[in-house]
DNA sequence: CCAGAATACCTATCTCCATAGTTAGTGCCT
DNA sequence: AGGCACTAACTATGGAGATAGGTATTCTGG
């Protein structure tokens, strides 16, 4: 159900397409939520069906057109709404520490090779992030910008500062694992040499 | 699939009926893997038919009966096959920080709501955590004593090892993210102040 | 001995998500 | 004029998981 409000967050800057907000998704977005055009485009339908968004066709090109969607007031208030609510934290359910748990099966070259994808992984994504970070605070993130000009003058520090501090969450997040990984990098060695 | 492969894990130590690893699921593996049993028992007669188990009926009470699943050489080799694969990672898809990043459209106090559920439950997390460390350690852990006493004596350091190391990082990572609260709490402040 | 908790197993439905396609128009380069 | 990347949108299939039921037997406490 974070899908449908992932979208509203990006379409209450500005009105897009499936086409736009799939390629939103892919990108900047993708490192907090990931969704695949396949699933966008009916979401899109079925939220314009529950009120949320307008759908209106735009011509493309001299033959061609495409839908834009833009949000409703009801559409604003439902996001509004589930940024109100507390949310739902799931079950527990973690391939790297599943497998981590029962190492001791896997040959030394292969659980090394587990832990060093974990770095390789959180390191890719800590830089990722700590790229978004100096994007926001240097106004060079065309999202935030585009966002920072529809918000009220009194809310715009908060606009920035909350998504800064998401994103240190993330890199911090991101440390943690790195840290872990080179842990059982050297816990890998130790026990093959004492065997 | 990683399904399948936990089941595999719990069945490596000794037959279990469904119903054994649905209670296993919802106890001490919970803490890494959930699976409800309405997912459980479907999968273990798949695995039969895969030929990764043998299910055997085996007599309970008088009239009852019950499926009790052994692992064959197939599923012990399907999952050490497993363990030297490497594992890929998903696409994010987290809805904590797809808040976090618009915590400015939430009230002040449902932003530190938010905050506070998050430090909760990743304080309940740690603790059950360490405990299972703890018990680790200190060998009163029933599942990991059961496994203990099948293991050959030059792997058994090992498996201990890699359990506690495991675990280790899953308390690490419910401590960043509880400073991670903390900060959001202090931030959630001095915006407020600011206003 | 009986109620009720626990054991054992099963089914149905629904959403979510991944994967892998298809169709068709646009814009640009050569 | 043809090739090709990009834009735009849709469909189909299948696995995974959540949720919510159902049936029947056994064990245990009062």
């Amino acid at each position: 159900m974070s899908l449908r409000y992932a979208l509203l967050a990006l379409l209450s800057v500005e009105p897009m397409t499936g086409y736009d907000l799939s390629k939103r998704f892919e990108s900047s977005v993708a490192y907090v939520w990931h969704a695949p055009d396949s699933q966008i485009y009916p979401e899109l339908r079925r939220m314009e069906k529950d009120g949320l968004l307008n759908g209106e066709e735009v011509p493309w090109g001299p033959r061609g057109k495409k839908t834009q969607y833009r949000i409703t007031a009801e559409g604003t208030a439902a996001f509004r709404d589930w940024m109100n609510t507390p949310l739902e934290y799931s079950r527990e359910r973690d391939p790297v520490h599943l497998k981590a748990a029962y190492l001791e099966w896997a040959d030394p070259d292969a659980a090394r090779a587990h832990m060093q994808a974990h770095i390789d992984y959180h390191t890719l994504r800590r830089e990722q992030w700590a790229g978004m970070i100096e994007e926001l605070k240097n106004g060079t993130n065309v999202t935030l910008t585009k966002r920072l000009a529809v918000t009220p003058e009194a809310d715009r520090r908060r606009t920035l500062e909350y998504k800064v501090f998401t994103y240190e969450g993330l890199v911090a997040r991101a440390e943690t694992e790195i840290e872990w990984g080179h842990r059982g990098l050297e816990l890998i060695d130790s026990l093959s040499d004492s065997s």
